[in-house]
DNA sequence: CTGTCGTACTACGTCTGTCGTGGTAACTAT
DNA sequence: ATAGTTACCACGACAGACGTAGTACGACAG
């Protein structure tokens, strides 16, 4: 199974946190589960990529955390939901992946053209 | 005219210099322009990109450079050749492209899912 | 004959996102 | 007991992209 090189997926790691927050928060751990396996094993995530990311997209306000403390066994998880400047944020970034893709289509050869 | 972060063409310029190299041999401010061109001005590459992946793509054995010196009015011109071995680096990435993209679409929302 | 524009690079330093290493800590199954 | 899973964080390294700036030559306008 072909594996994909963090160069080819960087700028794309933010919309793929994003899309597993847009219908109901979620957590470092469940979230980095999930893009696996919506991926089918694909892609898998850095923990710190995961985790800078949180990081990053909270300071520009893309998302915010919360601190569930209701767990068995008084354990504590961090929360994140998606702001709304993080929905716009997103779709954004679907629209220039649409273009992007479109570009780089230019740059595949056809079958045969690479002799 | 949206344009493309560097982030998310982050990857891709080593295939898109290659790709312009497929047939014949060329320089960098020709495949600039190239570039420029076939993209429909939707992707400029940065000169200091497109050098310094010359220097890395030599290094790696993907291109090979050689000089021009039979141009009017004894200039010289730095040409860059692909080799075999760039071909086949060529050839894998287009592959990882295809996984890449069926990666992302994953993660890019529907039109009303995103409400 | 001076100045700007286009051609064709190169050097240097900065920035950002990714990732490797390693650590903490609590619960869970064997 | 201990290995595994869950859940996270700090630190530093690295590589590719990029901003700034500089060189140098030719063509062409004024």
């Amino acid at each position: 199974m072909a594996e994909i090189s963090s160069d080819v997926i960087r700028g794309y790691n933010d919309i793929i946190i994003l899309y597993m927050l847009l219908n109901d928060p979620s957590y470092g751990y469940e979230i980095s589960k999930e893009i696996r396996t919506l991926s089918e094993d694909k892609y898998i995530i850095k923990e710190t990529t995961l985790y800078s990311a949180f990081t990053r997209m909270e300071k520009n306000g893309f998302i915010e955390s919360f601190i569930n403390e209701d767990l068995a066994g008084g354990k504590k998880r961090t929360y994140y939901r998606i702001t709304p400047a993080g929905r716009e944020y997103y779709r954004a970034k679907c629209e220039e992946w649409t273009l992007t893709k479109e570009v780089i289509e230019k740059f595949i050869a056809k079958e045969g053209v690479v002799k």
